[in-house]
DNA sequence: TAGATTTGACCACA
DNA sequence: TGTGGTCAAATCTA
């Protein structure tokens, strides 16, 4: 491509932008559309206590859907930030009330990832080869924390990209990215830092939170209603995409579809001091350790799913205006 | 042979 | 301008 094309391609920003707002849109209300469905599901369910096993796959098919349509739409939003539009210049894809959004029919998710997939290609046909760009990590949630591992466990797959020596540091820092970076665009991204030889000390600074799905025929929903219809006691619920760990999830700042390393200590700590030593921020996944202790019933998480689905939409659409 | 690691080069930022 | 974060070709490994 010549250089005077490279140029008039990149004055079109504002036309990358509709595009991103508008799969993000759709991807949107395709999520809050897998959610009421759910909801509905698990209404239906609670009258007409029959044919568990057919349920639990739906549940879990639509729950995957809402979670894959919250880690696109993040995914998208951390690959292609979006910079404000003109009201002039909005699309005529985009509805302009919140009326024509409740009306939009979801997008299958064929024509979504084709669109996706579309518009990855467009980027990389109409960006100039940008070897070692990168943007550096500002306003990126962060957490440390120290081990004597170089490789803690945490329930996700790293892989290496870089290894430094820095200056102030007597040892290389390891650079490592999720293994789904590209795939699924997850951001998230951690660095090790070795501290000692003897005994082993390592720092491990993580940036940003995962995106990726990852969500394969090990992980599963676990799903315990009541334990029969006249049971008064209040529902046990477990979540886990991956049962080969030994720690729950904790961590806010990760994907709720994956497990999760340790949550920074500071905030743990500040957490304890809130809530007492023995909850957890994760208002959902993981209520195994304590099966009295559910009071979150499926209704209220559906409603809190769809809301923010909602939220995020508005949102949205407002900040064309 | 595919996926992971190594390593030198590139580039944003302080 | 130096430092640190990332990229990507080369190399390694299962």
């Amino acid at each position: 491509m010549s250089n005077s094309n490279m140029k008039m391609i990149k004055k079109d920003d504002g036309d990358d932008d509709r595009i991103i707002k508008a799969i993000i849109e759709e991807e949107l209300v395709r999520g809050r559309e897998f959610a009421n469905q759910l909801r509905q599901l698990i209404v239906i369910n609670k009258t007409n206590n029959n044919n568990e096993v057919n349920s639990a796959y739906h549940h879990n098919h639509l729950l995957s859907n809402v979670i894959s349509s919250f880690a696109n739409t993040l995914s998208l939003l951390n690959k292609y930030p979006i910079h404000p539009i003109n009201q002039s210049s909005s699309s005529s894809s985009s509805p302009n009330n919140n009326d024509d959004l409740m009306q939009m029919q979801p997008p299958q998710p064929q024509q979504l990832h084709s669109r996706l997939l579309t518009y990855d290609q467009h980027i990389c046909s109409t960006q100039p080869d940008r070897r070692g760009s990168y943007r550096r990590k500002r306003n990126m949630e962060t957490w440390t924390e120290e081990s004597e591992k170089e490789r803690e466990e945490d329930g996700h797959q790293w892989r290496k990209y870089g290894q430094k020596a820095i200056q102030k540091e007597k040892y290389t820092r390891n650079y490592f990215r999720c293994t789904h970076k590209y795939e699924q665009g997850c951001q998230a991204t951690k660095q090790v830092q070795k501290l000692q030889e003897n005994p082993p000390l390592y720092r491990t600074t993580y940036y940003g939170c995962h995106t990726c799905t990852n969500l394969d025929t090990n992980n599963h929903i676990l799903i315990m209603e009541e334990d029969g219809p006249n049971n008064t006691s209040s529902s046990s619920i477990f979540l886990s995409f991956d049962n080969s760990l030994p720690n729950p999830p904790t961590n806010p700042f990760f994907s709720s579809t994956t497990t999760q390393p340790p949550p920074p200590k500071m905030m743990k700590e500040e957490e304890d001091k809130e809530v007492g030593p023995s909850s957890s921020t994760h208002p959902v996944l993981d209520d195994s350790s304590n099966n009295n202790n559910s009071n979150i019933c499926w209704e209220d998480l559906m409603m809190m799913m769809v809301m923010s689905h909602q939220e995020a939409l508005y949102g949205f659409v407002d900040d064309e205006k």
